[in-house]
DNA sequence: ATAAATTGCTACTATATTAGAAGCATTACA
DNA sequence: TGTAATGCTTCTAATATAGTAGCAATTTAT
């Protein structure tokens, strides 16, 4: 029982340890589980079957890859097609306000 | 022994499980840590003391609140001020990414 | 000056999440 | 009809986070 449903927040409801519920508040709650931000940025290029996402997120536990699998495709972020996983069309709006952290990151990790 | 450092990937270092380095993901793994980007998005605001963030991240517990700081002063993101912790420069740069999620999250949780 | 608050933590235990290895049922291909 | 991928599920160990208590140092009030 380690693993169980963590549903996503709704709006207005607490995030865990956050009363607000505040949409970004929301957002973040689900964007910092593992791997979720990763997901998004690997079906952004291309879609990608489970095994393909696990080798892209660094050979990710399948157990957890799953789970956030069936969390993003629960908001409607993700889905399943012919040829793997893929952004919906939610899912790809999500990703475009994503993106400018890549460029942002490559200036920045050298710094580090 | 549970929360100790676990420092920021460098840049070309593996994350934790991601052997590529890609510098989007060294940055996905810092923010994917509790609170992080809540951190971020309380000071774009306004400085904030250790207590008034941990009221404005909803009750985080002080060790892992503790332990973000830390942790994002090491990579420059934040640092003291007179009035509580401040956004660097960088910070703020980094804000001004992740602020377009604000405005798209304020439409989609509704949605879910 | 002294006492009472407030602040910024540290320490510790409990719980939740993630990692990692193994393996199984189903589909695809040869 | 094998043989090999694929998409998971299951289980255990490791790690991260939650939550409570409390303490030293600074600030505020008397």
């Amino acid at each position: 029982m380690s693993e169980e449903d963590r549903p996503v927040a709704k709006h207005g409801e607490p995030v865990p340890g956050s009363p607000s519920g505040q949409p970004i508040m929301v957002l973040f709650d689900l964007l910092s589980r593992r791997w979720a931000m990763g997901i998004l940025w690997g079906l952004s290029e291309k879609n990608r079957t489970f095994r393909e996402l696990q080798a892209y997120c660094g050979s990710a536990s399948p157990s957890v890859l799953n789970t956030r699998l069936k969390e993003l495709r629960s908001v409607g972020l993700i889905e399943k097609a012919s040829d793997g996983y893929t952004l919906t069309k939610t899912g790809r709006e999500l990703y475009n306000r994503l993106e400018p952290l890549g460029d942002w990151a490559m200036e920045w990790v050298p710094t580090i």
